[in-house]
RNA sequence: GGCCUGGUAGCUCAGUUGGUAGAGCAGAGGACUGAAAAUCCUUGUGUCGGUGGUUCAAUUCCGCCCCAGGCCA
């Protein structure tokens, strides 16, 4: 990823992976060896008091080394792949004039293709708007609005599915707010590159059985941990509904439906453990789509070795 | 030991009045612009427990055997 045409670039790593491919553990040494500081690329991570179901790093290891967007929002927030653009380029900024090097860790795909390339100048969230827009689905379904949206912004419906609730609603939403179409602010809008000297590594599975033996092994220690106690909490602490998107993330979900007593706790383990593994199988699709990564096979024994190997030679 | 009920996809089960079978979940592949750990799309051949018999044809009917549960001794 050499821009040869700009000036010197500072320097940023992005270390990328499914979940349970051992990213904390890589990025912990990158960051000793290399002067580096962490940046989350996780859109769970962001919540405070989600710890447990979040297998966020603990206080020790932050003290030891500084990590970035995490525990920036409570639970009855929302984030967003714009918002986390903003936060982490004005962190990296800062880490790169402390003289450190920004090394971006993470699981959210979307973050980093909102931060590689950038985003349209579109506006953000419309609480009220959506829930209007959810009174209408609810009432007319959403290949209804999907036909709506036919009218408004046909280029942004044919690539819809008349299924796709989430991504119409947003559509629509752009429409009236805008009054332009989504597509053609799609279309107008040029990448923004990172003004940064990247190196993207990616830690794949050789050999995805041994990835889900790893995640059925972690959410057994997380509801060990006391991941039904930490819901429970957060309920206490805050004001939570299972429609927010704290609550729907992987293992925060199942637990919720198993407090209301809609699965027992072999059921909540083994849904738990299946969402886990869904969600590792999409970010690997998204990892697939990406060129230029250089990629480790995240369950070979001397992974670190690896990584650290391969980045001191190419410091030089 | 006797009787009853089951044994069908990785799991839970439907079904075939005899023409070799289908749902949900799981799995796999894909999409992805302010919810993304979200949301959505595509994808189902498996000795229908085994073995004999009846039949043009058996997973389906009959016999025996095996296995699992239950009841009675």
């Amino acid at each position: 990823m050499h821009r040869s045409s700009s000036p010197i670039l500072p320097p940023c790593i992005l270390l990328l992976g499914p979940t349970a491919s051992g990213k904390t553990a890589v990025s912990l040494e990158l960051a000793r060896q290399l002067r580096g500081e962490i940046v989350s690329v996780d859109s769970a991570l962001v919540y405070r008091d989600m710890t447990v179901g979040t297998a966020k790093p603990d206080l020790a290891t932050r003290q030891e080394i500084p990590h970035h967007l995490i525990d920036i929002i409570d639970p009855d927030q929302t984030y967003s792949a714009a918002a986390f653009r903003r936060d982490a380029l004005r962190v990296m900024a800062d880490i790169t004039d402390r003289g450190k090097i920004p090394l971006l860790v993470g699981g959210t795909m979307l973050y980093v293709n909102a931060l590689l390339h950038g985003l349209s100048p579109l506006p953000s969230a419309d609480a009220a708007l959506r829930a209007q827009i959810e009174t209408r689905a609810a009432e007319f379904g959403w290949p209804h609005l999907h036909a709506e949206l036919r009218e408004l912004d046909p280029a942004t419906a044919a690539r819809l599915k008349p299924s796709d609730a989430q991504r119409i609603q947003r559509a629509l939403e752009v429409c009236y707010l805008t009054k332009q179409t989504m597509a053609q602010q799609f279309s107008a809008h040029k990448t923004q590159p990172l003004r940064y000297e990247i190196v993207p590594i990616a830690l794949l599975p050789s050999d995805r059985k041994v990835l889900h033996a790893r995640i059925a092994q972690r959410f057994e220690t997380m509801l060990d941990s006391g991941l039904v106690d930490e819901v429970k909490s957060l309920q206490k602490k805050y004001s939570l509904h299972e429609n927010l998107p704290s609550m729907r993330a992987v293992g925060y979900r199942q637990t919720w439906g198993h407090l209301l007593g809609h699965n027992d706790i072999n059921q909540l383990r083994e849904r738990g453990i299946a969402a886990t593994r869904q969600l590792a199988k999409r970010q690997l699709t998204w990892l697939r789509a990406m060129p230029e990564l250089i990629i480790f096979d995240c369950l070979e024994t001397d992974l670190m070795r690896n990584v650290l190997h391969y980045l001191q030679r190419s410091q030089k």
